[in-house]
DNA sequence: CTCTCACGAAGTGTCGACACCTTGTCTCTG
DNA sequence: CAGAGACAAGGTGTCGACACTTCGTGAGAG
């Protein structure tokens, strides 16, 4: 695991970091169960275990070679983020990815992401909205290039600062709890033609309504921001009601 | 427990069970870690376990007769809820309730019932909003009769009404959740003198715009709504750091 | 040949035990 | 008499074990 694809490895590590920075806080419990935990995290993700697959503590305890205890906390820290469902007395298993679900997530993200926007507004300095614009930049390099993966992180890291700009650690917390949930698919997100584009187009609006330091503005270009991501899964045709 | 104090706790239980109804989907792993959870979870929000009280998982399992396993599910339970700081390899305890995360809730709220109100005026029937109004009256019953605890609890109902209206289960769990952490606090909140009678009066312009569909109007509405308890909190001197 | 039911494999929830760590106390030194 | 450091008490994280439940399989009845 250490070394594995060279360079290519320490991305991985600063994009897990991107994903779990605003988690680890609340880590309860000991290492070994988060160390397991972002783990399965991760692999649920990425999609290497898919919706619907079985993840039985016995098994895992077994693979991590450890004992059940800690890899049922970690379970119970996947399901608190919508990753597993643990029925009692059943077999835990990754959750279904239901478009329904997906479109009850990206609602709420909208609407928080709005809060976000204006407490930026009201709360961050200017030299911190000028940092901003610079991942402005880094994003509208990626579109340019069609480097859709590249987009989408700068834009993690794009959302991440903006959060942490909000001041509000309950916010940055529950968002990033969220975030995990829409990795699963972001796929689907980005790849319809043109999206990119619109992208950072609503951006460069968010960017400039930071600038003017008009909070309501800010609110609704961020959170239509949002919305947008959820209509181009809509139309996406290669969304599939994965189990 | 069971028959105590007669009538009055029939009501406690009702109570309970608005209080934790969306929350009980999710309960992981055993019924019996959920149950202790919910014991422990009403005494920390009824104030009974005060905040910084340490509560090990040791003398809990004896206290609940049980072995520590479960009770240290509980206690992943509560941290999840951010009623308990469970602290790597440190005794775990009662959260403390600063002002600063009083604020942070009440913004997350505040936005998020925003969100509610606009699906209720998008999805709820007619016939729903109707019956959303009577839960008003009796708010207006309440405030008149200067019954806090009884409006205070109508409230509760009247919020989980508009929750389910909005047809978004994630929201819904997200929304018990935080409500479970507003209970510590919500003697703060509506004792103020004239307290009740601006709620009422925000209730009925609310109920007034979901009647008209006026969706902006309604999200403006209840997210004032919200912030206008923050408000009351602030001003509050009887808030106190509790550690 | 299909449906039912009993059996067995395997997983879950819970337990008691144990090594390690943290913390408050108590002693010893300066 | 104050402060550093050893010690004991008690808590945490982890483990392996055990009863109970669930589910798949296969034998037997219709």
């Amino acid at each position: 695991m250490a070394g594995g694809t060279g360079l290519n490895s320490d991305v991985r590590e600063l994009r897990q970091e991107l994903l779990f920075s605003a988690l680890r806080g609340i880590e309860g419990s000991s290492s070994l169960a988060f160390a397991i935990f972002e783990n399965l995290a991760v692999q649920i993700v990425e999609g290497r275990l898919p919706p619907g697959h079985e993840v039985n503590s016995a098994d895992l305890a077994r693979q991590f070679s450890t004992s059940r205890t800690p890899v049922r906390e970690a379970l119970l820290l996947l399901e608190r983020e919508g990753l597993v469902i643990v029925p009692p007395r059943r077999r835990p298993f990754v959750s279904p990815v239901a478009l329904t679900q997906v479109r009850e997530i990206y609602e709420i993200r909208g609407s928080l992401y709005g809060l976000v926007s204006e407490l930026v507004v009201a709360r961050a300095t200017d030299e911190e909205i000028a940092a901003l614009a610079q991942w402005g930049q880094l994003l509208a390099q990626d579109a340019e290039q069609g480097d859709v993966d590249g987009y989408f992180w700068h834009n993690v890291g794009f959302r991440n600062a903006e959060a942490s700009l909000s001041r509000n650690t309950e916010l940055q917390r529950r968002l990033s709890s969220l975030g995990l949930q829409m990795h699963r698919f972001r796929h689907l997100s980005l790849s319809l033609p043109g999206r990119l584009l619109h992208s950072v187009a609503d951006h460069d609006r968010l960017l400039r309504a930071y600038a003017d330091r008009d909070a309501a503005l800010a609110a609704a270009v961020s959170r239509s921001l949002v919305l947008r991501g959820l209509r181009a899964i809509e139309k996406s045709d290669r969304f599939r009601e994965s189990s």
